[in-house]
DNA sequence: GTCTTTTTTTTACGCGCGTAAATTTACCAA
DNA sequence: TTGGTAAATTTACGCGCGTAAAAAAAAGAC
């Protein structure tokens, strides 16, 4: 390491003994120059550790190498874990990812879509609020910028949607508890902030229909992103009240199935699937902390990685090409089920 | 809102009947204009929604309105929620947050450095991984840009410390455990991937010697930061082994103590403090998820406001002075008790 | 060694804005 | 109305790099 400072890619250039251009081109792409021309600017770098300015870079470029990741609510460990996921694979595709968090609010999210489009990025994935976003926003925004929805759906946005097949999660472990025991009552939130939550409802009534159980919806208060707290003191009300149509409640997601389970602790309610429990209960998205619930949460696995990478294929693919997709494909994973003790 | 693209200031200074550098005094301050041509420019912001754009804006200036923020391992719930603190606060002064996620790495971490160098940020927030950081790179990387660590301290380094007193919290949480039972062991890894893990040791041991108990430390092996999953088959391997000293446990952090929770459970081992329980368990954070644990874990709470608080002030002060502290400043906050069910 | 193709160099312009200096205009009080 | 000051305009340059076109040089094929 030098000590004199390069301050440009000129001064580089001369350093390394090439021409600016030819420098630049290898910056742009090391490959497009000569294996004996990338040596001596690689010797130089060594040497003198210059990085070109990134806002002189992505002036002229029509494409940066930006890519914008945005999640509804990082502090969620679902969208956190799903949102490293995605980091990653942008990072080994030598992207620079830049992570927003939308924090539950229009407000943000419309904001993080400014952000995004002041910084010309090269590509965007999206997991948008859901119902609660701002469609001609996100429409709008779509439309300037290559954007891949994730997570959640908003119909017909975005050249392509990948997620989780909710009719199949849904049923996949509706089955199983219907297979194990009591036909399950479906526990959530009247007015759910979070995606896919309506999909799940429909999913739990299409489900206990083609299966012939009468369907029971416990649908609580609360508002907000705090689910573990809502599953909580819902559930304490809905267990002291006597609010269980069956002794199987399936809850909307593990969240809320987290607090449900810490109620049903503290009101003495056994849970699980041997003799002496009263109580069955089952989540859904195999939450990092589902593991560690008392009992052990049963849910079913979305499938993380699949969602990711095909996410972030599917943006590098429509990057790549320069152009817009076709058709907008949509992409559902299936859940797989997790078998634990809680129900 | 028309339909003329404005793609340059040059043009959105014509439809707003101003002349250029006016505005661009207008954008680097609104209050720095004249209040009836302030009032012009923003009429014709509202007809025509333009922005400046941010590489052209930042080539010149020495100063960007950007704040770094890097978190050693987002998926944390606890550094999500701190972040999300930090961010909000960022937001609210008017500065651009860039999130970063060193995801448990010295590579990562200095990655994430080196992006924010070359984003010539105003300023960061640095919440460093502690003892595995490589303390070259981030001196260096302090030197060039005024930087605040904050969560983990490295000695000299930064303009500033603010972090939470582990001396203080570990105190009061043996000190209320011994109080209303039997003194803990404390329960650990062996090598620690998170900050403070050495702080808590030796406050440990130090209050215990000062109230004249013997310590007993259960030093796990494990590695990464699973750190539930490690309390957990660590948490079953003690157990099983009749590797307890005594009946209290105080956990390094609460991720730890949600996998010990765990596999108590497991065991069927009655945890708390009432008759017939078999095990005290304490924690160390008041994670997000501690309250939902069975029973609920009593554990010391951070003062996470006042931590982000203070640091986004500490680091703002800095930069409205333009210049470097005149000395590096430490300030510990105490955390307060949080008794639950667990201890 | 010549011819062809690929790569590099030279030259030159532009991106969108910050910013400085000199000049003009607007504002406010007396 | 005048005078003084604060604010806006005009003019002009520079930031660090992308990129295009034409010319020169290097590499590879025969």
């Amino acid at each position: 390491m030098s000590q004199t400072k390069i301050k440009n890619m000129e001064e580089f250039a001369a350093v390394s003994g090439i021409s600016r251009p030819t420098v630049s081109k290898y910056f742009n792409d090391p490959a497009s120059v000569r294996k004996s021309t990338r040596e001596r600017i690689e010797a130089a770098l060594e040497r003198h550790d210059y990085r070109p300015n990134i806002y002189a870079i992505n002036q002229n470029r029509r494409l940066t190498k930006n890519i914008g990741i945005v999640v509804p609510y990082l502090s969620d460990p679902f969208f956190a874990e799903i949102a490293r996921n995605v980091e990653s694979l942008v990072i080994d595709a030598g992207f620079r990812p830049i992570q927003l968090n939308s924090q539950g609010t229009k407000v943000q999210e419309n904001d993080n879509l400014g952000s995004l489009r002041s910084i010309k990025p090269a590509g965007v994935l999206l997991a948008p609020l859901g119902r609660t976003s701002d469609r001609s926003s996100v429409e709008a925004f779509c439309k300037d910028v290559p954007t891949v929805l994730f997570d959640s759906n908003i119909e017909h946005l975005g050249e392509a949607f990948i997620g989780s097949n909710n009719d199949q999660s849904i049923a996949l472990i509706i089955d199983y508890l219907c297979r194990s025991g009591e036909p399950p009552a479906f526990f959530e939130m009247k007015e759910p902030p979070n995606p896919n939550a309506f999909k799940r409802r429909s999913a739990y009534l299409a489900t206990m229909d083609r299966l012939g159980h009468e369907p029971h919806l416990i649908q609580v208060d609360g508002e907000g992103w705090d689910f573990e707290a809502i599953g909580f003191s819902e559930g304490m009300r809905v267990i002291e009240n006597r609010g269980l149509p069956t002794d199987t409640v399936l809850c909307s997601n593990d969240r809320l199935a987290i607090g449900f389970l810490s109620a049903a602790y503290e009101m003495g309610m056994r849970v699980g699937n041997g003799a002496g429990c009263a109580l069955r209960v089952a989540g859904h998205d195999d939450h990092p902390f589902s593991r560690y619930t008392c009992p052990t949460l049963t849910t079913v696995s979305q499938d993380y990685a699949s969602i990711a990478e095909k996410s972030v294929e599917t943006l590098f693919r429509l990057i790549d090409s320069g152009e817009r997709a076709k058709r907008r494909d949509t992409t559902l994973y299936d859940a797989s089920l997790v078998m634990r003790g809680s129900a």
